[in-house]
DNA sequence: TCATTTAGGTCAATATATTGTCGTATATCG
DNA sequence: CGATATACGACAATATATTGACCTAAATGA
């Protein structure tokens, strides 16, 4: 009897929902402001934080392409371009052009924004981890871990059903 | 032995800390993407419509106050001054002096607004949630809920702690 | 080789979002 | 009544973030 698209959806659901976005919401602003002031001692911001953090790991070592950041950090390459314009005047980062694919950027960390990094911001982002995630479990970061998984991996195919440029 | 704060975070916290803020992040940044496409034919984006939520809510039946809103929505009055300005412009809102306190704005959903939001807007948004919380239990959504007001909580503190105009 | 795709740059418009500062009207309290 | 606190408005600077459009150079495939 239903119309095809399973449009029942119960009020329950709706409730639930209505209130797990506005959190959503409202720890994606207090995130962004909070972690911005965590850090803006060193001259940065939670993109850059979120840059920095991408560039340090071991698999980047050799740096990361445009194309390959703007999809690790799901941010467009006209954002990006403007945050590594600015990271890249402040000499954290150096963008060269890729060894095999000429037409790449590899964006590399210097010695300077390691320094910065490992030296003044880590440990100020580590004492932000245990003020934010106070009365955390391990078992409860691992469960909210999932679940941030799960619900972006929702956002994630709602995004490519209808990407902007036709990609 | 230690130094009086607990300074020893364990490694395997940290890593765990660093994965959730970094998924926090994507979130975020999902969220005003695929939110703000979802009523974007409504001429709204997400913060819009965190507004109209807010006044829609049978509380705000009489609208709300400024500073009433900024907390709840937890931005600063200079950022909501602006969106409201937006939105008072498209006929979505209106801002009267207040009753009791002339000093005091009262933001109200506009008949048009109230149109807007219950016949078009709610109904792509309960489609988007059903796409975004697709796979979510009643359960899944309520332990997400609960970690995600615990984090608030704590990053509320954090933003109390070192409040930036000495409120 | 030629057409197409891919990886980017760049410019522009618009909307959030913060901090900081100055100013004004209104409450409120002693 | 006078001092102070509160609730805003207004303005500025800066950093994100999106869409959209136009452009170039290099890789790729028929």
């Amino acid at each position: 009897m239903s119309t095809g698209s399973e449009a029942n959806i119960s009020p329950a659901r709706i409730e639930l929902a209505n209130r797990l976005f506005f959190r959503l919401y409202q720890c994606a602003n207090m995130l962004h402001k909070t972690g911005t002031r965590a850090v803006q001692d060193e001259g940065l911001t939670t993109q850059q934080w979120a840059v920095m953090g991408a560039l340090s790991r071991p698999k980047a070592k050799d740096g990361m392409g445009m194309g390959e950041l703007t999809r690790y950090l799901m941010v467009t390459r006209q954002n990006l371009s403007g945050v590594l314009k600015r990271m890249e005047a402040a000499g954290h980062i150096r963008v060269a052009p890729g060894a095999h694919d000429r037409r790449s950027r590899q964006i590399t960390m210097t010695e300077a924004g390691r320094h910065v990094w490992t030296q003044l911001a880590l440990p100020k982002i580590h004492a932000y981890y245990q003020q934010a995630l106070n009365e955390f479990s391990i078992s409860d970061m691992t469960h909210s871990l999932h679940y941030l998984i799960k619900l972006l991996k929702n956002m994630e195919a709602l995004d490519e059903a209808e990407p902007p440029e036709s990609l």
